[in-house]
RNA sequence: GCGCCGGUAGCUCAGUGGAUAGAGCAGUAGCCUUCUAAGCUAUUGGUCGCAGGUCCGAUUCCUGCCCGGCGCACCA
């Protein structure tokens, strides 16, 4: 619609003041009172035509309603269109339009707002979680982000791939793995009860011990090596323990409702990246330095990226290479995005740099968002062993929804949903200090508040089925009925949820999502309030807002699948 | 030192080249014999870090500075 407006404008302009394309914008009204769509294009021409901004939304208005053809086709949807100091031209839709909204939606269902297919296909990957550490809170931001994104690419209309990709090898396994062998020798590995936990406390321990101690960082480099050359007992022992690790991955990936269409693995990486060595020597940019292999990248600014270790270990790097060019040939994709935390945004510029150099342009995009510290504490770290594990902040969420509400039979639904929300509405670029008080609320501005309007309409469903089943019909015929101002209101909000996907799914702003659907709870609640729905003294009114609260029902449900928060019938 | 991100209400955060800068929490005053009060209504609260510049118009763009965080060779 906004940009259906700015097509028509756009048109008008060129034709009326004889100019190029013009940067301006139609944007939804900043208040209801100036109506629903709003446009400054006025006050950005008088400056390129050298007229007063009125005037020229006065000729610009004129124009719109004077060809016949175009007046009939905005008379459709805009019941007025208004001129106001100092030049903006004010768009409002009209009763008509919006009450067909309705109609709308409830016939599209789900559908609605689902974006047109778009050719190609996309891989996301996302969590690549490392064995052998602790599944924390910052991991859950990363999943809730790359889930977001997945499910709103989808909805907008693309084919995506969903990638995971596990840190099964690396330093900081050989180090959990000396741990072990050092201080554990004797331990009996398959008594231990809570086994990932176990393991995060071996690796902060062994990197503690390491640091302290001179000899066990000999001890502990001979151990990398012998990991390295495939010493039998050590691979055992990694294979034991990795198993531990995906065990409670997927525990966690299952509560939280993702599923990855695919898994790749650092360890097989390392193989092809080994293979790639030869082949990448013979680039100018990769050469040795201080006995180790490095991609000199000075020339562009990003300065130097080390491949493979002095000691003739292969560095991440060498292994996003082979997995970047893999993606692309075995999956038939022709776009990558990768989530991880921002502060790899460097190493991944040097990825992009390496691949384009040795002659792979494909596109890819790297997605970084700001990290999860805690409260009034340094930042979080598996090697320093200061973290809120993933699993005890969900069992904290649940718990708290028991306290609060001891007769709910959806506490987990609840608590998961009111951690995920408060997760996804920060935007990428900030920082989430982690406060407990706040993450655990269920009041306000939160997932339950936006469950708890889905849970409502829901029970009027149930009431209305009770008490006259015909009530509940796709009879739109009562439509024109609905004119109070919070039904207005509510349906202006449903009408905006197309624009959004769309509009998310290419900035990737997924903390819009959460934003967009407490206003629209809000809008809902706001009516529940104002308006009873079941009024069996006026039949026709009551099937008008049923059809509005069921139109009200698909958006919420669908902008909460989106974001990954369950809807519940029932609160 | 170079680079990236942030600095908006007491707190946690949205937001925008333009119309009186928004939400939740906290505070204050109301609303349950009516479809779920996990709710609604009203209200208090802001020199949008500081200083310049561009512009008819800057919190938004540019420059400089201050504060906080992060990244810059063998971790991922």
């Amino acid at each position: 619609m906004r940009r259906m407006l700015e097509k028509i404008i756009q048109k008008i302009v060129i034709e009326l003041f004889a100019l190029e394309q013009v940067d301006f914008a139609v944007d939804y009204a900043k208040e209801e009172k100036f109506g629903d769509y709003a446009t400054n294009v006025a006050m950005i021409l008088a400056k390129k035509v050298g007229k007063n901004p009125m005037e020229i939304a006065e000729t610009l208005k004129k124009e719109l309603s004077s060809l016949e053809e175009l007046s009939s086709f905005l008379s459709s949807f805009l019941s007025k269109i208004e001129i106001v100091a100092p030049g903006y031209i004010n768009f409002y839709l009209s009763e008509k339009f919006l009450q067909d909204k309705v109609a709308e939606i409830n016939s599209a269902k789900e559908n609605f707002g689902t974006g047109e297919k778009r050719n190609g296909k996309t891989m996301v990957e996302y969590s690549q979680p490392n064995t052998h550490k602790e599944f924390h809170i910052g991991h859950l931001r990363n999943v809730f982000i790359g889930s977001a994104m997945v499910n709103i690419l989808k909805k907008g209309g693309q084919d995506v791939i969903s990638a995971n990709y596990i840190g099964d090898t690396g330093t900081h396994i050989a180090k959990c793995l000396w741990g072990m062998t050092k201080f554990y020798k004797d331990t009996n590995l398959d008594a231990i009860e809570n086994k990932a936990e176990f393991l995060g406390k071996v690796y902060a321990e062994a990197v503690a011990a390491i640091g302290d101690k001179p000899e066990y960082e000999d001890e502990f480099k001979q151990l990398q090596k012998r990991f390295d050359a495939g010493d039998k007992q050590l691979v055992e022992l990694w294979e034991k323990t990795k198993q531990w690790s995906l065990d409670e991955f997927q525990e966690i990936y299952q509560e939280l409702g993702v599923e990855f269409d695919i898994y790749f693995w650092e360890s097989e990486e390392e193989q092809a990246g080994k293979k790639m060595v030869v082949d990448l020597m013979k680039q100018d940019f990769i050469k040795e330095s201080q006995g180790a292999i490095i991609a000199d990248l000075e020339d562009y600014n990003l300065g130097i990226l080390v491949l493979i270790r002095k000691d003739g270990g292969i560095l991440y790097g060498l292994k996003d290479i082979p997995l970047a060019i893999k993606k692309f040939s075995e999956y038939g994709i022709d776009r990558s995005i990768i989530v991880v935390d921002i502060r790899q945004g460097l190493y991944f510029k040097q990825i992009f740099k390496i691949l384009e150099l040795i002659g792979f342009k494909e596109k890819m995009q790297h997605i970084g968002y700001d990290f999860v510290s805690l409260k009034g504490s340094e930042t979080m770290s598996s090697r320093k062993g200061n973290i809120i594990p993933a699993k005890f902040l969900m069992e904290k969420m649940i718990e708290k929804v028991r306290e609060k509400f001891p007769e709910t039979k959806i506490e987990k639904e609840v608590g998961l949903g009111a951690l995920r929300f408060y997760m996804l509405k920060y935007s990428a670029q900030s920082k989430i200090e982690f406060d407990m008080g706040e993450a655990i609320r269920l009041d306000g501005a939160t997932g339950p508040y936006v469950q708890y309007a889905h849970a409502r309409i829901c029970s009027i469903l149930r009431k209305a089925q009770e008490t006259n089943a015909n009530l509940v019909s796709t009879d739109n015929n009562s439509l024109s009925l609905l004119v109070h101002e919070k039904e207005m209101s509510l349906i202006k909000e449903l009408n905006k949820f197309p624009e959004l996907v769309a509009e998310v799914s290419e900035s990737y702003e997924v903390h819009k999502l959460p934003y967009f659907a407490i206003k629209l709870a809000d809008k809902f609640h706001s009516f529940y309030n104002a308006c009873k729905v079941i009024d069996e003294e006026n039949l026709e009114l009551t099937k008008a807002r049923l059809s509005l609260i069921i139109a009200t029902r698909i958006v919420l449900a669908e902008t909460l699948d989106l974001i990954g928060v369950s809807v519940p019938e029932k609160m």
